[in-house]
RNA sequence: GCGCCCGUAGCUCAACAGGAUAGAGCAUCAGCCUUCUAAGCUGAGGGUUAGUGGUUCGAAUCCACUCGGGCGUACCA
């Protein structure tokens, strides 16, 4: 709809030449009293034309031509806003697009044949995911899915290092934990793994092997068996969640691949890196930067930086169109460096779009947790999992926007009440279901041919909450913004509720009963829809 | 010190690219089930949008500064 009044402002602009170079901004009013989609366009415009912007609005509205059977009704309201009314016969159109399109209503192939990478997670396996990765598993797989919708191929990446020194220690601590199976009286350092997990693989080896790993080397036994099954574990906890990984790309191969060293040499070349004190400096001052930063230390080592620019190297020579990476706000001072290692290197850096999500905090008995993996005092996703089921897992994390902190209080989201918005919207789905049950025993059926009887205001309100929805979940994809789907869910469920407490289907003299039956089912499509992009199941019956 | 993010009702959060009277849920109070699921609905109270100044027809939103909180700021990842 939005398009089509867009076109027909083109059309305008043929003659109202000054509509020709200015952004024609549309929005949704707040108030039925606006009309269904309305523009500021006169006010903006007021001040280059020096008119008054009511004038310029009735200049518009006197010369714009549309089809009636589209829009209603056109007015100027308040200081200058040109409000459009959408006819009866939109409504029809909307209403018979959804129920027959049915699963496919708000699929997008706007970017068909494009190719996107969506990297998240990304936890390196040292130990199960927490609480804290719950959130950016969630909003990464969520992403995934909204860009799919819109027509992209999306691969999903997981992207973990199982060398250097924090897995070292790993291996370390299952190799201590060993030995005091067998009962070696050892101090076990402060600052290895204290998790009861890492005693877990201790025990599994022990029971495997006996006592034959004495002389084992940390580094082998030890932490292979602990990488194994901490990632068998992470695994598990992401398919709980229904996050299934198209790819594990192990920064290992890098090395092996010869990617960083052709890194290193590219920047050599170009002039972009030098030696100091035994280490290789990356240039960024000459990108502008702060200050130039070490990508191999003194030692032969490279830092961070390095492999994380092969990295991404090898993602745009994967040839994606589109590259998006999750972090959470502890990465922000990384990631500025690898994306002037990626333009340094001739790649168009417009193409990662980097999303941070500030952390969450979580509440216990009223009280802060501060987390960390080394001490054992986090509480795990599967944990979480297990206390208030995937559903509301999903929907939590997915209920505020990345830019703010996320409360997630324990205690409230085990207690499964009315509280929890994700029962709120479930029950619309199932009530719609309920009497869908119902009507279908008594053979009534949806009808599109008297719609303009569904003409109570909270009819109104819900017909317009459907036809938002497709604008709703491209603004939500195209602006990596999954939380704009619960808030649109959770307004669409209450204007249902509201429409449930007034209007009855069942018992409704018939043409008007059929009106409100295809009002539900589309209803009840849009949140199943919604609920589906969030993969959060929407149940029958509650 | 510097960089990124945040500060909105008692609590948790919305508010689309700057728009019309700043909205929900929880909590509190008062109502609504002989009719489709009360996990619901209706109403009331609750706000100087942290503060100060600026930009303009118009600011929670943009800019500057101040205060407060989170995360960073390594030859750790």
């Amino acid at each position: 709809m939005k398009k089509y009044i867009q076109s027909i402002f083109a059309d305008l602009s043929e003659e109202l030449s000054y509509l020709k170079n200015t952004d024609l901004i549309f929005m949704v009013p707040k108030t039925n009293e606006h009309g269904d989609i309305s523009t500021n366009i006169a006010m903006l415009l007021a001040k280059e034309l020096k008119k008054k912007p009511k004038q310029i609005a009735e200049e518009i509205i006197s010369k714009i031509k549309y089809d009636n059977s589209a829009i209603c009704k056109i007015e100027i309201a308040g200081p200058g806003f040109i409000n459009f009314f959408f006819s009866n016969s939109y409504i029809t159109y909307i209403l018979k697009e959804i129920i027959t399109k049915g699963n496919d209503f708000g699929k997008s192939d706007k970017n068909a044949g494009r190719k996107a990478n969506v990297e998240f997670v990304s936890a390196n396996p040292t130990g199960p995911l927490t609480v804290g990765h719950g959130r950016n598993a969630v909003l990464g797989d969520t992403i995934a899915t909204l860009l799919e919708n819109i027509g992209y191929e999306v691969e999903r990446e997981y992207y973990f290092n199982n060398a250097g020194r924090q897995m070292r220690v790993l291996g370390d601590s299952v190799r201590l934990r060993y030995f005091q199976i067998l009962g070696d009286q050892i101090e076990f350092p402060e600052d290895y793994y204290q998790g009861k997990y890492i005693s877990d693989i201790a025990e599994k080896l022990f029971r495997q092997h006996g006592d034959k790993l004495r002389g084992e080397d940390p580094e082998g036994i030890f932490k292979s068996a602990a990488e194994l099954e901490i990632f068998n574990d992470i695994k598990n906890t992401l398919s709980r969640l229904n996050i299934g990984m198209k790819n594990y790309f192990n920064e290992n191969s890098l090395y092996t691949d010869g990617k960083i060293k052709s890194v290193l040499e590219e920047f050599k070349a170009k002039g972009l890196s030098y030696e100091k004190e035994n280490a290789v400096w990356f240039k960024l001052t000459e990108l502008g930067a702060g200050q130039d930063k070490v990508i191999v230390k003194s030692t032969g080592e490279p830092t961070y930086r390095l492999p994380d620019i092969a990295y991404h190297k090898d993602k745009f020579e994967r040839g994606y169109d589109l590259i998006v990476d999750i972090f959470g706000s502890d990465h922000n001072a990384t990631y500025p460096d690898v994306l002037a290692g990626c333009k340094a290197l001739g790649y168009d850096k417009a193409k990662i779009k980097v999303l941070i999500h500030q952390f969450v905090t979580i509440m216990d008995k009223g009280e802060v947790v501060k987390m960390s993996t080394r001490k054992a005092n986090f509480i795990t996703l599967d944990e979480l999992i297990d206390d208030v089921g995937n559903d509301v897992v999903r929907y939590f994390f997915n209920m505020r926007s990345m830019t703010s902190h996320l409360n997630f209080d324990l205690d409230l989201a085990k207690k499964h009440s009315d509280e929890n918005p994700v029962f709120y919207l479930q029950y619309a789905h199932a009530r719609i279901a309920s009497i869908l049950r119902m009507t279908s025993e008594q053979n009534l059926n949806y009808s599109l041919e008297n719609l303009n009887m569904l003409s109570s205001e909270p009819e109104q309100n819900l017909l317009k909450k459907l036809y938002q929805f497709e604008e709703e979940i491209m603004l939500a994809a195209e602006n990596f913004e999954p939380n704009r789907i619960t808030n649109y869910l959770e307004e669409l469920a209450a204007s249902f509720h509201r429409f449930y407490a007034e209007c009855r289907v069942i018992g409704s003299e018939t043409r008007l009963a059929e009106a409100r039956i295809a009002l539900i089912t589309a209803t009840q499509i849009i949140i199943k829809n919604g609920l589906t992009l969030l993969k959060v199941s929407a149940p029958e019956k509650m």
